[in-house]
DNA sequence: CCTGCCTTGTGAAATCGTGCACAAGACGTC
DNA sequence: GACGTCTTGTGCACGATTTCACAAGGCAGG
């Protein structure tokens, strides 16, 4: 049964903290590392530690006072949380470019996010394969989806066909959207969407850069002609 | 003689949001629309109108009260004020499965962010070319960097190299990091970094996905909930 | 058991982002 | 030139997020 029924709704920006901190533990636990302090986790994740120890307090209470949190334990919580105690299969719409890279990205398959299919509108590129998937034709998604259990889609077509692709997904039974074209979806409510848009996040970088280009290093904002040997300190970022 | 001196600053979550807007304006353009205004261009963005306004008062008055924006002008306005009237050519560590998907991926080349040299540090992949673009040695770093004038590097290696290749970029000058492994980055509070992680991006969806699970389907807009599927029981390994 | 030290968990304050509501201004019409 | 309509630009309120500050516990040593 369900162990544990709806609770507290956790705040998006804790939600998208939570996978940080998670990588962050489970490399610790490889390390060997059994505790690890709020303090701690903060610097390792570049963030306050005040935020760390709000963001795990939604999850429950699950440190110990003047000692700090088990790492394993918390792994395992966090795990829960987010629901990766079980596999995700997913779906890649789009075999180009982009779409091969994904399959045989290892961040998917390693991560609890198996490949169930991939599929492509193009007649030429069905049947070859990719990263060990055979590339289906468009018009299989339902099927797909259905027998594979799939809530999640990815998008990795071309602008134009990535709101035809989103109407599929969801047509087929996808809840949730990962989508890598550089194009709003248009979707239900109900649907979860995700973009990841490469250049936006070059064109974000560029703004700084520009940024920096304009405005001399000045001495009260920690811009220093001397690199700082010993400690660094975290950049921008979010 | 840079255009306009130290303009106010644009807040982060305006910045995000300006390439979207300059996304779609560009579209627009091309279909041949001259005129937008600010609902248009919310609902095309999925924002709301008030914030799309907001977000274009950062970057001065360039509507026309009763008639909406220019078009073609704020697209020129959008641009400057991004640092896109020009290109930065982007030097990407780890031509491994992402950094040669992200070398061909036409994000780059085709938006001002030209690839200017890809470096790998295994002695194999030297030299293979990817995407026209011959591999070169690590080492090679701070010549390309220097002779590119480049700005922006993009660390697509696995997580444990990602630290190396960041202290390494910014040893040769570069000043603005996208990174793609799975890593927070320690970096001085002078360089700009952000960070794409593909898993991070789907445990925030599985979240969501387990959420609804938890949560009885409510009636509405016709997308329906998808029953868990009862046998799908695997821990996903790190 | 008591004391001292350490770190969590959390109210409260500060900051940031978003949306509403409306005055200000531009344009077309008469 | 005055009027009506439309849409921008923005003050203000609200909500979310981040940070501060500290009381509440837990553990070790005496």
């Amino acid at each position: 049964m369900s162990p544990h029924r709806t609770r507290r709704r956790i705040p998006e920006a804790t939600v998208a903290g939570l996978p940080i901190y998670l990588q962050i533990l489970i490399e610790q636990s490889d390390s060997g590392v059994e505790s690890v302090s709020s303090e701690g986790l903060a610097e390792l994740a570049g963030v306050n530690a005040a935020k760390v120890r709000k963001d795990l307090s939604y999850l429950g209470s699950y440190g110990t006072r003047g000692v700090g949190y088990e790492v394993e334990y918390l792994v395992f919580q966090i795990r829960r949380e987010l629901g990766l105690d079980h596999e995700w299969p997913v779906v890649i719409v789009g075999a180009g470019n982009l779409g091969q890279a994904l399959a045989g990205y290892g961040g998917f398959n390693g991560r609890g996010f198996p490949v169930a299919g991939i599929v492509d509108i193009d007649a030429a590129k069905i049947d070859t394969v990719v990263a060990g998937t055979a590339v289906r034709p468009l018009d299989d998604l339902p099927a797909i989806v259905a027998e594979g259990g799939i809530h999640i889609g990815v998008i990795a077509t071309p602008a134009a066909a990535a709101q035809d692709a989103a109407d599929r997904l969801i047509a087929a039974g996808v809840t949730s959207i990962l989508n890598f074209a550089p194009m709003v979806l248009s979707v239900p409510s109900t649907i979860t969407v995700r973009k990841v848009d490469l250049a936006v996040e070059l064109q974000i970088l560029s703004y700084h850069e520009q940024r920096k280009a304009n405005q001399p290093a000045r001495s009260g904002d920690g811009a220093q002609l001397h690199p700082l040997p010993a400690d660094r300190r975290r950049g921008a970022s979010a």
